[in-house]
DNA sequence: TGACATTTACGACACAAGTCATAAAATTTA
DNA sequence: TAAATTTTATGACTTGTGTCGTAAATGTCA
């Protein structure tokens, strides 16, 4: 798991890495125009520059310099949730997953997937017991 | 629901409100000896002043006044839960619940648990439906 | 009441993050 | 190759948050 212990992203950095991860390498100028909002170049870059200094975001040595991004949304994702998890509920799952589905209403179909993955999960379990 | 929709806590702000949450109203010496770590007395004012700017907390008038949240845990909770929710999978339960069950491994309990809950939302479902 | 302690009001400084302007350097094109 | 365009490097300003110091106001007690 390497460094990633200092994975803490911002609102606007997840901005950033979730247009990354949605396109691949981009140049500053496609980073620009395929920003969601408008926004200066120069923003773009300082902000793309500081992810670089902070690691999450690697830059080519090619002229025009390629942004891609060196952490995986999973990876940050994960993170995130771990620390939501630890915050809101002491990272105990299940009362996570209560507020979840107590707050909303599920489909029918959403149910049953839940149910799909708590089976799966149940397999697993006893695939290790067996082992 | 208020205007709550601008509940956006700063993770240095969580620590000041779990206080609160923990221990309820609190004077700021009183705050200042709670907080787990070590924090100038001077430090803790501004701190609690600024969440009473916010709205997140309210002052009493009386002499050594007395600080308490104003809003919920839960409340809080939901909304950064919701906001994770969005920025993780789009707003999509069973792929972030898929995550956290994926990602850990469930004792038997805790998976007992997430049926059970998975099973009073299909209660609930049935009851809405023959009402 | 006068001294000591606590509480409160203010202001200051640092750093991270968002915003952008300007100008130098490199690349493209006419 | 010279002009125009694009890319890059710097620096600046702003806001929000964390950290306190100082001093005035209030409260307590001998």
């Amino acid at each position: 798991m390497r460094q990633s212990r200092r994975t803490r992203v911002t609102p606007g950095e997840m901005e950033i890495m979730a247009l990354l991860w949605e396109h691949g390498e981009l140049s500053l100028s496609e980073a620009q125009q395929e920003f969601p909002r408008e926004i200066g170049y120069t923003t773009m870059q300082t902000r793309l520059n500081r992810l670089v200094d902070k690691g999450l975001v690697r830059r080519s040595t090619q002229r025009p310099a390629r942004y891609a991004a060196t952490v995986s949304r999973e990876a940050v994702s994960a993170n995130q949730l771990q620390t939501l998890l630890d915050r809101v509920t002491g990272g105990q799952i299940v009362p996570l997953v209560a507020q979840l589905v107590g707050d909303r209403s599920l489909t029918r179909n959403e149910l049953g997937e839940l149910k799909r993955l708590i089976a799966e999960a149940e397999q697993r379990m006893d695939k290790d017991k067996n082992r």
